[in-house]
DNA sequence: GTGAAAGCGCTAACAA
DNA sequence: TTGTTAGCGCTTTCAC
């Protein structure tokens, strides 16, 4: 491997100057720059950034810890944070906790150990520990998800809004049992949903039932046991709002397999809109988030961080938009009175 | 950021012991290790992998570079070189090429400047020079594509047999003017696919026609547009095989959008199953292809040319499997003669 | 404007 | 078994 004294040699001047016009320092004289550039493309030299990292104290790497690599929102959400780190020269460390705590904590050490300049995390919990970071002057922002016990910038969605949104359409619609199949508690998504729904249900003057709430685990089978147990109960719920997407196809595969019609049987509305979800009949509601938009201002976040901006906490929130569709298409009444009620009139998503 | 002198000092013995303490060293004696390990910890000490990386010429990281980090297809590949990469105490970075030759470049000499121990990578097209890596001694293995200018290791799945089966079970069906949706060609996933169709008409004497093949771009809105195009032919097709999952969904749309009903109107096969397949309605019938599996085999192998194996390229291909569903549900004829034709039985995947 | 030289935090000879 | 020391490939004073 060709190292910077190789350039230096074939180009006639010291590592010093060899360095300075790597890195764009102006006080170099025009035809030294030349020469050097000509020896640095012939010689086939590729700098270490290895060795700037130790000797500059900073890698220019972040480290991007998501919650689970599988799931699509956090890959757009990445595509988000790549392209701000791309155009502004930085690499990611990608680093999928798979919902594990532990395995959370071990990327948070290699992200010390790496001397990142900066890390993206989407919290498994709350109370998540990064002192550690903070500590040693490595930025630290949040994706999605907040801290309880850190004050760190952070980008998320308005998660009660979103939700509350979408049971109060659940309800015009006419449903009157809405379950909820909630994230885990300990995650801000999941608390801040499910207090979406509740509000919503409180603001309608309905009453709260604990049993017709179900708690999973951000995946699809949490999601189907959920909805499963859901439709065991004696008085099934008309409706269910599914507090993210893998749940939700979780919910609608066990739907489907009780054999139950959307939404005549039970209606459903997800969080997090997917590109198929119209392509489903009925085609889904869900509510919509800008996860791209997430990633790219979290990556703006971290970056202002590490040019050395040091003041409070940020903490952006972007808005949520419920898309319409027919998975919650008002309520048709078919009671003992058989009476037919008029459909209020509903506006579809375009897509 | 306290370094391995501060715990030398600390320990009371020598940096070179410290680092055989942290490279599980067997010729430390038992009291030293202890002494060691208590100074590390009360310290809170991190070794520095990127000191340690230049040290040893070689960093403990992996380049993955990725065609489409959107693309479900590739974040279950990711999942699987992760798994592996993380037991192995790998890191990844992860390098989306966004399908740009130029930015697929960019990244690999990022890998170079890196010096990463090895690059696992799903070339944008089969030309893609990676003599850099390979002049430089770093291992590079392809994933899902192959390259055809470099002998080097790769994980493929049979995209040939999967493409056969696909349009020999439409074949069967009594489709006979079935339609294309390839992937671009100089992909050698596009090209095999393609190949595959062509074989299974070929096979059963029918006539290959190039207005049934429209070429996308392995995207959502290339398989709409084409489908699109498709149907305004005067003879449009009545079934079509789509080479790839985002391209599935865009024809779908555009199926959808033009008012006819799958599989009656046009019956679908696409390549690669998505979790949701089983929830459309008619549900889609699809090659399922093993994907985790094709990360954990790439990581394999990469993880053996680190390790020194030095022999001649490994080429690993792995079996699809088709998925039957009701999107390539038998032909009924229509036709004139109006007779009712017996639907051959047909056994539908479980999910 | 340029070069000499020190040193970032490790590892690996080599010596003891 | 342990310590001393050189040096990986850069950047950055500090002279000149």
């Amino acid at each position: 491997m060709t190292t910077i004294s190789d350039v230096a040699r074939a180009a006639g001047v010291s590592t010093a100057t060899v360095s300075r016009v790597l890195n764009d320092n102006p006080n170099v004289r025009p035809h030294l720059v030349v020469q050097v550039r000509k020896a640095i493309d012939s010689l086939d030299y590729q700098p270490s950034r290895v060795a700037r990292s130790l000797r500059t104290h900073r890698a220019q790497v972040w480290a991007l810890i998501v919650d689970d690599i599988r799931n699509p929102f956090f890959t757009d959400m990445v595509r988000g944070v790549e392209d701000i780190a791309y155009t502004e020269g930085y690499s990611l460390f990608l680093c999928n906790a798979e919902q594990d705590a532990a395995k959370e904590v071990s990327y948070l050490n290699l992200a010390l150990a790496e001397r990142v300049a900066g890390v993206i995390v989407t919290p498994t919990k709350e109370t998540l520990d990064v002192s550690a970071l903070l500590n040693r002057g490595v930025a630290v922002v949040t994706a999605d998800r907040r801290l309880r016990n850190h004050d760190v910038d952070s980008v998320v969605v308005d998660n009660v809004l979103g939700a509350k949104q979408a049971v109060r359409h659940l309800l015009d619609g006419g449903y009157t049992r809405i379950a909820c199949i909630t994230g885990p508690l300990n995650v801000t998504t999941g608390a801040e949903r499910f207090a979406g729904y509740r509000l919503a249900l409180h603001e309608a003057g309905i009453q709260f039932a604990d049993s017709l709430v179900r708690t999973g685990d951000f995946r699809e089978a949490g999601g189907h046991a959920a909805m499963q147990d859901l439709l065991r109960l004696r008085r099934p719920p008309d409706a269910v709002f599914v507090g993210n997407n893998l749940m939700t196809v979780g919910a609608l595969y066990a739907l489907a397999e009780a054999g139950l019609v959307v939404p005549n049987d039970v209606a459903i509305v997800g969080f997090d809109d997917m590109a198929w979800a119209s392509l489903l009949k009925p085609s889904l509601t869900s509510v919509a988030q800008p996860i791209y938009d997430l990633g790219v201002e979290t990556a703006r976040l971290l970056l202002s961080r590490i040019a050395g901006y040091s003041g409070a906490a940020r903490s952006v929130m972007l808005s949520p938009s419920l898309k319409i569709r027919q998975s919650s298409a008002p309520k048709v009444q078919v009671d003992k009175a058989e009476t037919a009620v008029a459909r209020t009139p509903m506006k579809l998503a375009t897509n």
